[in-house]
DNA sequence: CATGAATGAGCCTTCATTCAT
DNA sequence: AATGAATGAAGGCTCATTCAT
């Protein structure tokens, strides 16, 4: 293992460990076993340290099925899937890294949690009650259907933050409308 | 408009558009117009600062359908609605004062947004492929399906990461289920 | 217990505690449930409530044998034993305070604390020797002389930091031969 | 002198003229000649440099009478000599650096004083009356024997309070004893 | 007498980066 | 290619003190 990719290495288990700004060069030259000056000769700043781990991290492993031209014989369901299971543990490691406000901030990082969990729970609860006023089917798991629909939100909005959505509150509806579809109680 | 409401109020403008770490203690006391002794004779410190700003960002204005303990007249649909279209604008904020890592590093900003879209359209393209070979329903709209899968995957991740789920794998599996039940062409 | 004695206790709690740059107005205000501005009602400074704290931390309760003019039928054995050995518990309070520089830092209290240790051990083995080589007498406790040594001589640059002596080798010198004089073997 | 070197000057000139706290890093890099980040580079902290310059001071030159552990020509009594005066004039500068407690506050620092000449004279004068009333041998020297006295006290309780004796009150009584056999008229 | 919000200079420390060797 | 001493701006924070109320 060379220089360079000792350094990232090291950034690969210091960024999501730590943060950004949680990690100093000095945490890094000293992990990698590297002198700063040798840092400098592999990667012009931090941050560009920094972009080369949160690609490793997103990508490493699945590039294969996006290159992939030629429809496949596989099914759709099954290669979403793999594009998209395959991440998970990456992603606890790429949200950290990038999850930059609450590291060092136990306070925020509670609240945050706190926040997230009052969410769910208040979707549940209204999902119950429309379970007992007829609105919305018995047969679903108001927990689960719940826990879906604020991943949507949630992650769309994370979406439209990192990069604009052309028409959000559009595209958001519509999603709802999608979820609607399916648990409410009479369809349309 | 009294000490503590004119730095939350800089806190509110600064931290969403420069992050925590990209704000400075200088950069508040200076917009609110108070000195840094006053700063901290109303916060114990800009974490708690910034813990006050995300309690608004994310909170304001719609603590009341919570607090709603009798079954409503309103419809859970409209509730939920409500609950979570209200917060989309707040949102925005939100992510961008959390998501410190990308501030400041227009690299990195602009590779995760590439990751992102990369997802979208991978995802996108195999449920075209899916149609052309009989496996989705002709009906839907692919982009659409796509964004909510993504967004589905990416706040369940979001949401693992910041309090882990009990079973991420499992919820995961059941809300992909969950969709495909609908996009799938051959219904059960 | 009207406020300046409130304050005076505080003090008196704190400044021994903590050393005066370890003590914060802050501390000294809360603790006597005062306000600031009513600490500066009282005291035209901090400083000047150390003074006061130093004043009664070294005289409470043994002004009296000073100001005793006539000659008494006590002993000045015991006279000064009382004037000394009532002060030995403030003592440590009082040296707590004024050392201020290896407050809040354990390295320094530890070397210097390993310093005067090393001082006492040395000195004590040379007496020792002494008393092998046929030149200490053989009936005194090396370790107990060895402290008398070094308290003495600690004792002297100490007053003399504080207020300079007007010929301090020639005190040390007499005070060493005066010590020389009782535990050297042959008497002359 | 390299920048090491050069900064542990300045703290050697600093440290004992103003204290731990009246020296503020700006003084120190700013005699040394370094910048702040330089000292950072060298020392961890102004306390580990506060640390090495109260080693230099107590210890600088009398390393070796300490070493030495085969019985030596010389008498004890010089050895001990040496140990202990040579850091005469370190002295100074150590118990300056220390007592930080009277820096700057010459309120303080005055008062200190007149407490410990008070001790000293009030001492002397109860010796010169233990001579008129024949308790005391003529012959002694009462201001030399109650700055013996003042300084063995003083001295003792400083050790103590550095770090605890094991039994202070019974040392210092023995001391006490040892002075007054010297000194009492009639020898027992 | 008493309050406590406000001050702002000053504190120690960290940081990514440079460059002579 | 590699080193690590040096940089110095900027960081968050504390402090004794003041003063309008």
């Amino acid at each position: 293992m060379d220089g360079r990719e000792k350094i990232l290495a090291s950034g690969l288990e210091l960024f999501p460990a730590k943060g950004f700004h949680g990690t100093s060069l000095r945490d890094i030259v000293r992990l990698a076993g590297v002198s700063k000056g040798g840092f400098y000769h592999h990667f012009e700043s931090k941050e560009e340290l920094f972009a080369a781990v949160v690609e490793r991290t997103l990508f490493a492993g699945n590039e294969q099925p996006a290159a992939e031209e030629s429809p496949s014989a596989r099914s759709a369901e099954k290669q979403i899937e793999e594009l998209f299971f395959a991440p998970l543990r990456r992603a606890r490691s790429y949200y950290a890294m990038v999850f930059d406000g609450q590291k060092g901030s136990e306070i925020v990082r509670k609240r945050i949690s706190e926040i997230f969990h009052h969410h769910i729970e208040t979707c549940s609860k209204l999902l119950r009650q429309g379970q007992e006023q007829g609105e919305v089917r018995d047969s679903i798991d108001c927990d689960l259907w719940s826990l879906q629909i604020v991943s949507t939100l949630e992650g769309c909005f994370l979406l439209h933050s990192v990069s604009p959505l052309e028409n959000p509150e559009e595209s958001l509806r519509r999603m709802f409308d999608n979820i609607w579809r399916v648990i409410r109680k009479v369809d349309i």
